[in-house]
DNA sequence: TCTTAAACGAGACGGTACGTCTAGTCTTCTA
DNA sequence: TAGAAGACTAGACGTACCGTCTCGTTTAAGA
């Protein structure tokens, strides 16, 4: 049994934080500047000082790096404010992600995330489970909160709505057939809760 | 200067479209079978009987080969029935975009082309203009003719709209986060139409 | 069977000459200047402005090259002249084999030959057929027309002459312990024909 | 200033001669298994149950384990029968050699040793002057000897004797032309003592 | 007994070269 | 002129060792 306490120190000389931060940076940089291509692991190395033997014993393909670089960035808080109303929590949410999107390098990250996973599992699931899952949750978690106050007709599928929240945001960023532009939010919310019938 | 009237035949040796199909039929039998990453050039004219030159001459990417394998596999029409409702309409169209996903080989065809064209604006352009397009198109008319009778709120953003209905399959697809399962379309549907909020 | 006559032309584009030349020319000069740990394929590669790939194609081993450098650098034939006296024959070809290596790069191309030989049995096997057994062909055949004229006693084993002749020579280049000095051969010859003892 | 009497102990903990021995037998089982690529540093260390550190404070090069490995692997005296007739102490020494070589696996060591001396001057030098020196020592006092009793001509270059003896074996060993078969010392010897030319 | 300094094991690290692979281009011959 | 064959350059891949380094641990002499 593993002794509570001071951990045991490991035996060997410990590893450099620096070389981690060092591989992430030059990681995200290059993403930037030349996109997927151009972040070879080579390249990667190179930018950062540091050995390929070293990026290779930490990350055991070029799709973790990418996505480390990716989580290393982000360090957002997913806060919701308790007073608000269901309408502007949910906009809330899905504006501050439209806006990362398009305001930052995350975008672009983003992009070549969801390429890497179309080829990579183990990317898939992590993406999925560190990013779009505690997002979504969020969301859920307020829909069930105002289902349970009445504020929603109850045959509503939550995954499905979280989709219809939130896919509209991957698909212009992925496809780029449509800006993201300012009032999405707005308008994802609005046309869902409301419905695009006519209220009589 | 070209000739007015029927084409004026070329000089030499005319195209061959034994070539043409042979390298479209190798790539998406490559893409099924190992993704990506198998369908290199070397192994698609390998497998082909054609040069790699002569594959080079036509297509000025890989992804290009993708796309248009991709698009040589998809022979599917557009149809509309006119005398349906439009939940119906919309529904079925989603329906069978869907099953195509999950039960055909180009679901996985899609991905790997979503993937290259985070790095080829060329293919990412060709599947917006050629895919996305056109069906996106017959969507946002068949809301717009319903929201000429009167059958939808007037404020409405169709481009959003066709987002909140088309979204959602990509997204699963993408990520896997959740099945295309049966039904989906029709919650799609009903859903948005309807909306969240309880009717009086 | 194939045809005699001007041979049929191979089908794609030919072999360049251009290249293999560069590759024996570069190895040649990184074996001069710094010996085999400078000769490495990425080196002579770049030196010789050709791919890697290039160079695997048409040798196995880094061996081979240096062999096959070797024996590009030494078009040197093995020349008797046919009215000299034994000793005079045998003489010439040691002494012409002790200047070699003394007093051109050869020397330390057959050091280091020598070297990689010991670790690759392609490369000994080839060294052995291709550059020591001609050298002692000659000489075994010089050494049997003398002892058929009576000029050689009879229990005599060539094949260790042949040793005690050019062995020294090889000995002196690889271990430096004495000088390829002039008049080795001359003394080499002498000794090994009177004998050491006295002759009453 | 070094004290004269029992050398003073050095202050912290005394070297380990576990330690160097450990690493010699490594090297010696490694050379034997797998020539010299197998016995790499980092394996030597392993198998050795050492630090890569430890190696390279004790040894400059892998030369010089090697050669270390390969004299402490030979304890062979360099005996000599007073009483022996000149040609029956000098067959004795080259037969001892050749069977050594032949039926031990000094054989391989010294073929390896004698490789990376080409690239070692250091190895080389030692290689000279702890194994052939002492070896050609003794023959060239035989002959010495001999000499001053009128045993043998007076025109004689001794040097050039103890290559004519002791280069064939080498020679044998590294270029694996012929073998280091029974009898080849008395040949050796019986050939160069009484010569080739037929005596009246 | 306690201190102290070197030896030592473990293992991270920056490099360099390995041999393989694919992308594209170029050259030659054939249909 | 289209196309097949295939040589070629360029450059990334992932692996293996190199030799150096930074730790914590061990060992024995000296205080």
């Amino acid at each position: 049994m593993t002794q509570p306490g001071p951990a045991r120190a490991p035996r060997g000389r410990p590893r450099s934080e620096r070389v981690r931060l060092a591989v992430l940076d030059a990681t995200a940089d290059l993403l930037t500047e030349g996109g997927l291509p151009a972040a070879t692991i080579e390249r990667i190395a190179a930018r950062a000082g540091v050995s390929k033997a070293t990026i290779y014993k930490w990350w055991p393909t070029r799709g973790h790096v990418v996505l480390d670089s990716f989580f290393t960035r982000t360090r957002d808080t997913i806060a919701v404010d308790p007073d608000a109303s269901l309408a502007d929590s949910l906009t809330a949410q899905l504006d501050a992600l439209s806006a990362l999107f398009r305001d930052t390098p995350l975008g672009r990250l983003m992009r070549e995330l969801a390429a890497v996973a179309q080829g990579d599992a183990d990317v898939r699931d992590a993406l999925e489970k560190r990013w779009l899952r505690p997002r979504r949750a969020v969301t859920v978690r307020l829909l069930r909160e105002a289902a349970e106050r009445g504020e929603l007709r109850a045959e509503i599928d939550l995954e499905v709505v979280a989709d219809q929240l939130w896919a509209p945001i991957y698909h212009r960023l992925l496809f780029g057939h449509a800006p993201l532009r300012d009032g999405l939010a707005a308008d994802l919310v609005g046309q869902l809760l409301t419905g695009l019938l006519p209220r009589r």
